[in-house]
DNA sequence: CTGAATCCGTAATGATACTG
DNA sequence: CAGTATCATTACGGATTCAG
């Protein structure tokens, strides 16, 4: 029963915890599910997750390099070409998320049903009522 | 191969980023993990969970109300007993959770020396050298 | 094309003081 | 005990501009 010792300690820098910052910000997930069919050009990722803009798409991008997740690979021709692809380690990363999106998919009608039930009986999370 | 599919679209309230949204963020994984042996008081988690704020833990617990997945439970008492407990739902959270945390900690090792080398030879992430 | 650098508004978070 | 209210600070994200 004691299933708080797997995930373990309430510590800020716990190996769950960095990988949570990690993948709990907007664009990460979303780029790592686009370049998992295979590598693309930054000008193809960008076109497919929609909504990033430059900086934050480059800002995933140098996040996953450096964490070992996905290779950045310069092609010197004019105009420049580079490619990014998942590494080893990045597409491992695709099994938990898989995990994770299955538990969504089955749960969040019953989320969003709770969440109307609650919003009509009770007052809203994170503002007052003023 | 196309396994992008799986946890699929690159839409911002697909069912995956919408749990993410909730989990993503500083305490809620926290919060969870403390509760998984069981009920627990406002100020017992809030012991437990190191460094969280008064605020933050109300609204992490609000949240998390509201989506169904702990029950807050009120005792009419002087001075008051508010106990918090996991759902059914709440509590099935803790595989995909316990699937990443497995994720994380065969990992992370490999992700640190992988920052290591990289902050060793190239610039800082999300700095100017300036 | 692939970024880097900068500015700026908003949202998230924390510290603190106060209340039933 | 279990919150709420308020304020200060910071982090995040987007738009824009410039460059190799």
């Amino acid at each position: 029963m004691s299933q708080a010792a797997v995930w373990n300690p309430y510590v800020r820098d716990c190996p769950t915890r960095q990988v949570l910052d990690r993948i709990g910000d907007r664009w990460t997930v979303l780029v790592v599910g686009t370049l998992a069919d295979g590598p693309l050009r930054y000008s193809e990722i960008a076109e497919r997750v929609d909504g990033v803009s430059q900086k934050m798409l480059t800002q995933t991008l140098r996040a996953l390099e450096r964490d070992g997740l996905v290779t950045r690979t310069m092609f010197p021709q004019i105009p420049p070409r580079v490619e990014y692809e998942l590494t080893e380690e990045g597409r491992s990363l695709g099994e938990p998320l898989a995990v994770l999106e299955h538990w969504a998919t089955t749960h969040i009608e019953t989320i969003l049903r709770a969440r109307e039930s609650y919003d009509a009986t009770s007052r809203p999370v994170g503002q007052s009522t003023s």
